[in-house]
DNA sequence: CACCCCGCTATACATACGTATAGTCTGCTG
DNA sequence: CAGCAGACTATACGTATGTATAGCGGGGTG
């Protein structure tokens, strides 16, 4: 059986790494409520006792897999940008795999309510916001809130995946299908969908909201999001 | 108690519809499987062998919401468009609240996997599709995948309102902080991210995975997205 | 060799859940 | 008035799950 998790560090082979290998994978495709302690045990190849003998309990076991997934994700992230991996045409292909696991199962877990996941969130918000503020100052009139949708987009790409391979046919987690994606991504990135006549209509638009929302506070308001999908 | 998901049509007072609604808002809160009978009867104040005498089972409850959801998308799209209810300040501000709960409904059933909700996604990219056919030919070499990415993302938003809300200080399934987020919105579909530059290489880059891939098909790869927050 | 820590299994227990069934009350109809 | 249909409740049943405990076996240490 391969470990797709991977990295197997000398003391990953034990059967304690193989449980939190089943569980990451588990959780990520099944939920956490939907992955018993039963099923990660079988798929681990261990007995369901040994489970709560190494993590406690359900709750830490799922502490754990938060901790690896950050941890390895951060190990990862270390040595393509500090090692100077990148450079290297086998890293990115290599550790790939691994990485939308993690990215998946994080993603799940900012579903499911994980406290992991939301801090990773927003650390990735903040990471965003810095970038942005270093590479585009005044692309936004509000970086916060453009780090948080920009984030929250990405994420959910993640969290929808089976819907948006489906509707692609071919699985965004894996090379095909994830190359495909990233383009169409970039493609988005980089041509604007509104132009600015449309962009201030939009504006504007919100502007008479919020001033109606300021004299009728008690009523409910918002347009929905200007775009043509809906 | 106040019935959010509204609309109170004569046959709506009946405890059938209570039933329906309090699962609807559960089911979006906790998942399918966070929610039990149990707790959406006690939210309705019927007890929980009535939830089974009007619909079944759990699936049949959850078919009911997932019908009621679309049902109640198309009416008050119908409304807006074709009754020319968007003329009327007030439609908007009185829908929007039952909107983002149906929304928010189907995308928690598109992360725990209702048939109703995949084929409310489906539905989505095939109007994204033709709609940016109609008003933006040529704008992506790979239209399909486009209007998938879009609709993911969008959805994605909803998915994640927790968090997004969280990072924005503000819930965006409220009026105030909805606001916000479209502004963002707005802003990140009308002013490129990327550079035409930054664009061009990103896509000489997914050539060389492409080549690389068909010269090694063992070899798993795909850069992760051309994006500064990772 | 004797001892014991530790990885590991097997099994038991309480709980919560979906489901099923029996029964009560109310309003309508002949 | 008799009777029936349907809305509704109370309660029981089987199962799956998280948790807990008792016990087994091997390898290192005195």
């Amino acid at each position: 059986m391969v470990q797709p998790v991977g990295d197997p560090r000398f003391e990953d082979l034990t059967a304690r790494a193989r449980i939190r290998d089943a569980a990451l994978r588990l959780f990520a495709e099944r939920g956490i409520d939907g992955a018993s302690i039963r099923d990660i045990a079988k798929a681990a190849g261990v007995s369901g006792g040994l489970v709560r003998h190494h993590f406690g309990s359900k709750e830490g076991l799922r502490d754990a897999c938060d901790a690896y997934a950050l941890d390895r994700l951060m190990r990862i992230k270390e040595q393509a940008v500090l090692g100077g991996q990148l450079a290297n045409p086998g890293f990115l292909p290599a550790t790939h795999p691994t990485i939308l696991l993690l990215y998946r199962y994080l993603a799940r877990g900012m579903v499911d309510g994980s406290k992991a996941a939301a801090s990773r969130f927003d650390d990735m918000v903040e990471l965003a916001e810095q970038w942005l503020a270093r590479h585009e100052p005044g692309h936004s009139q509000d970086p916060r809130a453009y780090a948080a949708v920009l984030v929250a987009m990405q994420t959910g790409l993640l969290a929808l995946h089976e819907h948006l391979s489906r509707a692609l046919g071919a699985d965004i987690l894996a090379p095909e299908g994830h190359l495909r994606m990233s383009r169409a991504l970039v493609d988005f990135y980089s041509t604007p969908l509104l132009s600015p006549e449309l962009a201030a209509q939009a504006h504007a638009a919100f502007e008479q909201v919020e001033r109606l929302q300021a004299s009728q506070p008690r009523n409910p308001a918002g347009p929905s999001a200007a775009q043509g999908a809906e």
